[in-house]
DNA sequence: GCAAAAATATACCGATTGGTATATTTTTGC
DNA sequence: GCAAAAATATACCAATCGGTATATTTTTGC
């Protein structure tokens, strides 16, 4: 079993790791808080990863694989169209809290921090907010298809608001201490996709 | 006139300054990106201020200062409940560009830096939410009594969802770079505003 | 225009930053 | 259990960080 060992010690750096990027932003982690995180020296550090900065890419996707496991499961779990787009509303709600104390959207914060001047983490930022606004579509487009969904909704457009209704009850939730206005949110758009999308009949 | 020259300095540091800030974030933006982007060497900046945390308050300031006299204007121009919340969606989307240029929405930015490690600015950023969460629900009640508004809609839960969908919609535009993504998002305001509040007997 | 005061510049400080070369320890395969 | 290799620790580096004491320049009030 070759590189077990090596491995085993990036997994667990990263899962260490991974929540205080998510809190404290990548310039603002230091080395040091890596290194005593870990009880690891930066010897140790350098020699499982290339930089500071692969480290906080691979701790970012960490964050991240937590999210797009949930879309995933939940795809999985509901054929219906409309099943969809609730469960993930549910799984938002049930994560709430295990996301804020992890330090909030990773999406958010990478999105917001390297906005104008980390085009890397930017594009990252882009291709994963892009690659979810699509697969909500998708869902919206196949219940329209499938005559679950009224068909004069636009796809995108609501999955646009979707997403920037979570994102911006995350914000709201976690700047002032408030779970309930995440929860309301997701209550509010529990009901847009009942009463404005489903067909009732 | 005493006092004149520092005044109008300060005010030119600021003002130089403030975007950077809000581009770059708090921690990132260093002494040397401020004496660069000023011509003015450290001496003079901290002659003008103590520290780095009372400058990036006093661009902070400035930076919501923009947006809240916006909301101040919308409201002085609009007798009427409905007209505001329409008014105040134009008034965003017709500075998105301006915003985007200027780093994005100031609060995000701060909220989303401060959040975990910055208790100061973390609780500017919530009293500046919850204010303007109240006035936009102050509003809707005296939509409310003048019978613009119907008396169902919980008025702070609506304007819990009425700021989240604009940060959310900002937070996608910027990241995507895709305006549209956020002149959507007013547009789908506009129409709850008009369809799900107004009163049209 | 001159002295006092205010504003700015210069030169420095210790601490911390990310990163690396090398020495030491631990693990591996046989 | 022993040698090779992999992983970790130590000790260092130059650069930069925020901040300050002091010297110099500019502005002010008369």
């Amino acid at each position: 079993m070759p590189f077990a060992k090596s491995e085993r010690t990036k997994k667990r750096i990263i899962e260490t790791v991974a929540p205080i990027f998510n809190k404290k932003g990548y310039q603002s982690t230091a080395l040091s808080d890596i290194t005593n995180a870990t009880g690891l020296t930066k010897g140790a550090i350098y020699g499982n990863f290339g930089n500071k900065e692969s480290l906080a890419e691979a701790c970012f996707n960490h964050n991240i694989k937590f999210l797009q496991k949930g879309l995933q499961m939940t795809w999985a779990a509901h054929p219906s169209s409309i099943d969809k787009l609730t469960g993930l509303l549910n799984f938002y709600e049930q994560n709430f809290e295990t996301v804020a104390n992890n330090g909030g959207c990773p999406l958010m914060n990478v999105a917001v921090e390297a906005d104008d001047f980390h085009p890397f983490f930017k594009e990252k930022a882009k291709n994963i907010l892009l690659n979810w606004k699509s697969e909500i579509a998708s869902v919206i487009r196949e219940g329209q298809s499938s005559g679950e969904i009224k068909p004069e909704i636009r796809a995108q457009d609501f999955a646009n608001f979707y997403i920037a209704s979570i994102e911006g009850g995350i914000l709201i939730a976690k700047t002032t201490n408030d779970p309930t206005a995440f929860f309301n949110i997701i209550e509010n758009l529990k009901s847009l996709v009942n009463h404005q999308l489903k067909i009732t009949t």
